[in-house]
DNA sequence: TGCGTGTATAACCTTCTGGCATGGATGTGG
DNA sequence: CCACATCCATGCCAGAAGGTTATACACGCA
């Protein structure tokens, strides 16, 4: 009886949401696809899991059961594979470090020479990550270390060290009528159109839309993006504007966007993050203070 | 990241063989196929998990990581996929009995009824089992109760109470120079070739050929079958001679074929068997009493 | 040199999965 | 009362994945 992780979760996403279509749509699959799995999982297991009506998809009891028992199993994988990993980036005596496009910047060359110098036998294998993913591949077990920023989604599973903080402006397109000012008051951009990030990187999302800043009203989405490419674009093109740490304006220079101050939005904190089983990893350790000691000051206190 | 079972036990497989070309017959699937599992399985995870020679496959120390969890993994899996089989026939009011061919013969129709009279909203769901299976779909939670012989593979982590114990007897095809003996020494059966049951059912096979009783002679295989069609023409045929319960002669003759005891050999117990996780379910329990109530005496004690 | 024991590769077939378009059932609002 | 929105199910097609057989390649050994 042989069953793929993706089912499990595509069953779960169903008996979450308790509808095909919602449960389809965050999954990025089609809503017939998700008919034929979750029909090909009943009839592996001799089971039904819902009961079908008009209003969605509700658990039967044997369905109640998988339910409370898929989660812990799609952990354990996901542990089992984090663990595999980090067994043979040792075994190779190779650091995997993560990091977010524009996470830490300049100091991330410092970083790495003092970790060389510390560890002369190490290799460094920097990966940068897709925006959504803002653990930058530590929550796959794909990475030891990561230069992340704060706040996302899961960041209470791991343990996080906050290096330095930097404030947030604005990306303009060229001629927008905000473009020529030298500085900005957030509650200028309330009606703005945003270019955001997808809706599954949850909290990540709402920080860089300052959700927490607009007093209650819902921001305007122009332009959903997951790579730096595109953002840079939607925002050239007009389809929104978008908060970016302070330092994007020198590493995301381009012709027909602006970069300005904003007021009114709290700083971006830059981090360095790690599992809780690296905790006892040396190298990992070692990683953690070079980051320590080659970035600017407000590093002291755990995040 | 996407894992299949199937995938685990593939790698499970090579890694506790040591070979790719072990490991695939033990899986009864082809060698290249294994070969590109394997790999694929290393791609998926980025990590070499072996590393290849010509003696053989040898776990990396990431492998040797995976090895160590992957059993505790399947064995989650099994087990929800249990339970919630088990939720399922307990909502839909029915009790599946699994049973093996031949085994509580003539004892099964008075359990069945006692069982109706005692749960008269439930209905049972019995279900034959291949042999290559001795528990009778307990260990794949396809099936709430069993009716089986003793002893079989995985026996320990099973709730087992013995009903009724049979001689064994031998059948032979008609022209056997022992067809026509009343009774046969066991002994003058060591090297006649015997219809085996496939490896893989472990003890069980071994049980009826009776190896414990050779004095360490090995047994002769005439031919390997895993239904009880197969194994009436094998000895038809003259491929060879194998044990039988004595009830056998009752409910397995047909032409060609004759039954005749053996002394000997010990006598084949009956027992009903479940799984600990039943030990609560009244409605096992009820059924367990009904066939202790409807068969002859040597019940008392757990086997 | 030929054989046995390993793994890897090639060519081919079948099954599975996903996407799109569409159908059927059932409420809901103008 | 009809048009529309919201569900899930079905049919059809393309591409990916798993399986098989045949064969290649590497090596130790008689």
């Amino acid at each position: 009886m042989d069953v793929d992780t993706r089912l499990l979760r595509y069953f779960l996403a169903v008996a979450q949401e308790g509808a095909l279509t919602r449960a389809a749509e965050r999954l990025h699959v089609s809503q017939p696809a998700l008919t034929k799995q979750i029909r090909q999982l009943e009839n592996l297991l001799g089971v039904r899991l819902f009961v079908r009506s008009r209003t969605g998809m509700a658990l039967t009891e044997a369905g109640r059961t998988l339910a409370d028992r898929a989660p812990a199993l799609l952990a354990a994988w996901e542990q089992a594979l984090r663990e595999t990993r980090e067994t043979a980036s040792r075994a190779a005596r190779v650091l995997r470090v993560g990091f977010l496009a524009s996470a830490a910047n300049e100091a991330t060359q410092r970083i790495i020479a003092a970790f060389s110098l510390r560890r002369p036998g190490w290799r460094v294998d920097m990966r940068q990550a897709a925006w959504t993913d803002p653990t930058a591949g530590l929550a796959d077990g794909e990475v030891d270390v990561a230069l992340v920023r704060l706040p996302f989604p899961g960041q209470d599973a791991l343990r996080v060290r906050v290096l330095f903080t930097e404030p947030r402006w604005v990306a303009l397109p060229e001629g927008h009528p905000l473009a020529t000012r030298d500085q900005i008051r957030f509650d200028e951009l309330w009606d703005e159109p945003f270019v955001a990030a997808p809706a599954e990187t949850g909290a990540w999302r709402d920080y860089w839309l300052a959700t927490g800043e607009r007093r209650g009203r819902a921001p305007r989405i122009g332009a959903v993006t997951d790579q730096p490419d595109d953002w840079l674009n939607a925002i050239a093109n007009g389809y929104g504007v978008a908060l970016a740490p302070e330092s994007a304006a020198r590493f995301y220079a381009r012709p027909g966007i602006v970069y300005r101050p904003v007021t009114g939005v709290s700083p971006s904190q830059v981090a360095v993050a790690w599992t809780p089983s690296a905790q006892n990893n040396p190298v990992v350790q070692d990683f953690v203070h070079c980051c320590l000691e080659n970035t600017p000051p407000p590093h002291d206190q755990p995040a």
